[in-house]
DNA sequence: CTGCATCCGCTTCGATACTG
DNA sequence: CAGTATCGAAGCGGATGCAG
């Protein structure tokens, strides 16, 4: 990319990663170290040479590393350098403030679950939920399963199933999204026949007074944080 | 800009924010209100049609809002709406994410003060300064002067100066940069000849504690946040 | 099949000129 | 001052090729 040539930390940072796909590269890394098929399926659109051009830039610049298996086998991992952990702060928060844009999505759009995990971690992170007891949301979305567990206080999403768990959600994306971000309400998803959901009627109101906290915080109705 | 087609908040966000420049305007209106030429002068390098587009597009997002004066003397003044806002805390995590690099800025960027003032609330944002004392600094940087300031418990920066602050410092913009990234010490400053400052012995002290304070955050170093 | 490199049509960008 | 118009250059998107 052409630099901006500013003694500007903000332009600096956009030399960097302003690049068009840049930041999704770091969004499909930020949940697990990729293939470049991995990337390219989590990228829908992109071209390949603009893949490639972007994994070098962002080798060079720190943000991801390479792992390279010997030649009989070979398959390259790619994976956030710590530098590029540095930018899920950043990328955090525009997440949140990409999220209320979801609410009138194209019908065409891709959809990956997985996107919804980076969702998640965003919305939750952060939120104080140690008055919460443990508890375990199983997202069954099409044929990536995510889940969401609180864990001693924190709330965790990550890709993946759990066998037994309290709450377990069968959905498309668009409406585990919705459900998330609080649009759609447990039991009108369920009315609506937008989701399937099974679990105690009081794991169901933990979840959704979960869903509640993450909402709307206030320190993201404050703009300087 | 092309949209990226991908039901995810990122994504989402990207399509508005994504294109060059965008993000810069977005700077330039964190701190004023600006006309046209305003946010030219802070954007070196933008070809006057790209920012013509931009600003359109960027009222159209909500991100903007442009207040037209009626025509015997017409000048648009361009500021951010809430949407945009919002934005501030993602650019401010950005903004922290690109500072270490000015450490190897170009000797030919383009320097303009006030780019410091969003970097230093990115910086001081959320640091407790609640048991300092009231602490006023004037930075008088080539002819664009800006102030920190420590108001009850929280630090602020801005354009403009004071007429009696507890420090006054005259140096140019990167010597700022440096000294308020903690890269460079006061003292060391004074010493290379590259900042002449003014102020009590006990008052340089203070500043020199919020910078070290600022510097680095155990916040900072924990990507989750 | 993975991990690119190459080619090509098209869009966007950057620089300059010009107008109300 | 506040943009619009124009045009060459660069970057992007899509298709294809190809080595390990």
């Amino acid at each position: 990319m052409r630099q901006y040539g500013q003694f500007c930390p903000l332009a600096k940072a956009l030399d960097v990663v302003g690049d068009r796909w840049t930041l999704l590269i770091v969004r499909e890394l930020s949940e697990r170290p990729c293939r470049y098929t991995d990337l390219r399926d989590g990228l829908p659109g992109i071209a390949t040479n603009l893949l490639a051009d972007r994994l070098k830039s962002l080798e060079a610049a720190g943000v991801i590393s390479v792992e390279a298996a010997p030649p009989p086998i070979a398959t390259n991992l790619y994976r956030l350098a710590e530098r590029g952990e540095a930018l899920l702060p950043a990328l955090h928060e525009l997440v949140l403030w990409g999220a209320p844009l979801l609410a009138d999505a194209d019908e065409t759009d891709e959809v990956r679950s997985r996107w919804l995990v980076a969702a998640a971690q965003a919305m939750f992170a952060g939120i104080d939920v140690s008055d919460a007891d443990p508890l375990e949301v199983a997202l069954d979305i099409d044929d990536e399963p995510i889940t969401l567990s609180v864990e001693h206080g924190q709330l965790h999403a990550e890709l993946g199933t759990v066998p037994h768990p309290d709450v377990r959600i069968a959905c498309d994306g668009p409406t585990a999204s919705a459900i998330l971000r609080g649009q759609l309400h447990l039991d009108a998803a369920t009315r609506q026949d937008r989701a399937q959901i099974n679990g105690t009627r009081t794991a169901r109101a933990r979840l959704a007074r979960l869903i509640d906290a993450g909402r709307v915080t206030p320190q993201r109705m404050v703009p300087g944080r």
